[in-house]
DNA sequence: TTCAGGATGTACT
DNA sequence: GTACATCCTGAAC
């Protein structure tokens, strides 16, 4: 299984986004147990024109450092006081711009997963946890044990990295406005979200 | 099935 | 003090 490159973050973050549906995310747990999930939804968010983006203008403060660090570094933030979200920072480095995860799919230790997030095992799921699983990014960090201690990760580690997958059918993808950023002004309309149809 | 409201802490004004 | 790239619960339908 090819570890994805530095090169593959280091392009377009629209390009980057759309390439990585389909994409295989390893989580390697502190006991060493492999979590993988394979990524269905993304949004870019790219500082030099998006006001949605937290380094939006080439803000720099202690939050968004991250983004300027170079391509294939993970930006892991707390968003409403309680969750996390999961980033890949694109494009070179000192150029802020980055990916969101925002859904994927169980692969491997799919039940460890679901202890993470609801305290059972997959088939103990009711059909409602089984349709809220990891379908946001805020969930999607709970089943991973994903928190700011892991902000600022280079995805060429061990500890989180990318496998190579095929391209997904074009006709597959979807494209449409990001979701929650309803401060961003002219920024709200930017399809910038891509999803794969289940 | 959808919907409103609350939880919660950090960054930034 | 305010806003925030969210999620869960409980009530109504």
């Amino acid at each position: 299984m090819q570890v994805l490159s530095r090169e593959f973050y280091d392009r377009d973050t629209l390009l980057v986004a759309r390439e990585l549906l389909g994409k295989l995310l390893v989580r390697v747990l502190p006991d060493g147990t492999r979590l993988v999930c394979r990524i269905t939804e993304t949004e870019a968010y790219i500082g030099r024109c998006d006001k949605a983006c937290h380094a939006y203008g080439y803000k720099y403060t202690s939050r968004t450092q991250t983004l300027f660090a170079r391509p294939g570094t993970a930006y892991i933030y707390l968003i409403y006081g309680m969750y996390c979200c999961l980033n890949f920072v694109t494009e070179g480095e000192g150029e802020p711009a980055a990916v969101l995860i925002r859904a994927a799919a169980p692969v491997k230790n799919g039940d460890i997963i679901a202890d993470n997030r609801f305290g059972c095992k997959m088939d103990e799921m009711t059909s409602y946890q089984r349709k809220n699983f990891l379908n946001g990014p805020g969930k999607l960090c709970r089943g991973l044990k994903l928190t700011r201690a892991e902000n600022g990760l280079d995805l060429l580690g061990e500890t989180l990295y990318l496998c190579d997958a095929p391209l997904p059918a074009p006709n597959a993808v979807r494209t449409g406005k990001r979701i929650g950023i309803d401060y961003a002004e002219e920024a709200v309309d930017f399809p910038w979200r891509f999803w794969l149809e289940e």
